[in-house]
DNA sequence: TAGATTGTTAATCGATTAACAATC
DNA sequence: TAGATTGTTAATCGATTAACAATC
């Protein structure tokens, strides 16, 4: 049941970063590439690259480095992204409009599929061709869409909790939570976190330093 | 010249964290706060709140905790925010305005001072109350305001290293970075990266994990 | 083959946490 | 004072990286 983990956390982080990199190099037509220009791309050590890599599998060939078309498709698999996920927004505010902006860029194996606002100018609505629905709606439409599973949480930090709950409930297990508040969740539940306030804070903090 | 740094980088990181809350607990009316309590609200062990203070300073008393009101203090002249920071962003699109948003709603000590874009729909007018002007202008607007050293790059992944480049040359040394692409700066420039595209996919993955 | 690059072993580094002395 | 909480020492843990054998 309770399976354990395959890869270090930090590595996990790094695939889809990995993923993301060797799209663009298929996009570029670049045929192989060896960790040590890699390296220099992505700002990573060609060891840790290679490391990172070998938890996949031994995806490299000495001499000749990695065929771009074989490492997408392995890390598609890997991430669980040969079909499609769908995840849903909840707030239809100018964060959500840039991060569906975002998701149209990209290679799309993540569907936004609906977002989710207490603004009767937003609902009835679209942002791109995603339908924005009114928040009262957001149970029936989990319950109707189980497969969604993952949650990008836009709402002010005071609703945080409570929208929180109520996702939970509904069978969401991972949440991407832009707001300032620590998320309580089950342990079964996964919270990435981005607290860009925060964040901003940290590099102006560091610029001073250096 | 070349300051060590005085605190791990983790520590550095989590800092402003502390910051945002201890201004909270004193907007509540808190006077003191113990760890083990202060561990509970942020999801942070005790310990490492005890050691990540002590880099700062003997902040408690035993068997009292954390004055409120002295911590906020302390934190604020140790992040140099005793007077406010200047940023300027470059794009002024939904990521841009969700920003500016964000930094409205917490106290400001971080001033976002204008935007830059090329649309020229957007030139000329402003968000909340932060003109926006022509990229063209940017790097005199800079030369004219050499206090502001740290940028917040919101413009797309094909530009984002030729305008970082602008940047540089005009004194920029801390570069908030939410493009894709990995920036190129010379050692004297901090970049803190927010890879949106990359965190939910590490989100979706982990999700499937767990 | 000789040379270069991978995947991996071992060493290092940095961060977290358990344990505890100091002390209010 | 007795009890509880801080700040710190020491141990643990996890991640990175240097070194290198395997091998193409």
């Amino acid at each position: 049941m309770n399976e354990q983990r395959l890869l270090p956390r930090a590595t996990a982080k790094r695939i889809p970063q990995y993923y993301r990199q060797f799209q663009k190099l298929q996009a570029e037509g670049v045929i192989n590439i060896m960790s040590k220009d890699l390296a220099i791309i992505m700002k990573i050590e060609p060891t840790t690259i290679r490391r990172d890599f070998s938890y996949i599998g031994e995806l490299g060939k000495q001499r000749v480095g990695y065929d771009v078309n074989y490492v997408v498709a392995k890390l598609q698999s890997f991430l669980g992204f040969d079909e499609p996920k769908s995840v849903v927004l909840i707030g239809a505010g100018h964060l959500a409009t840039a991060l569906i902006n975002y998701n149209y860029i990209k290679g799309n194996n993540i569907l936004i599929r609906a977002a989710f606002d207490n603004s009767s100018e937003k609902v009835g609505g679209v942002i791109r061709d995603i339908p924005v629905y009114h928040m009262s709606d957001l149970a029936r439409y989990l319950a109707e869409n189980p497969h969604i599973t993952v949650a990008i949480l836009s709402a002010p930090s005071e609703v945080a909790q409570e929208i929180t709950d109520e996702l939970v409930s509904q069978g969401i297990r991972g949440i991407l939570n832009f707001s300032s508040k620590r998320l309580d969740v089950p342990r079964t539940v996964t919270v990435e976190n981005v607290d860009l306030a925060s964040k901003l804070q940290t590099l102006v903090y560091l610029t001073d330093q250096a």
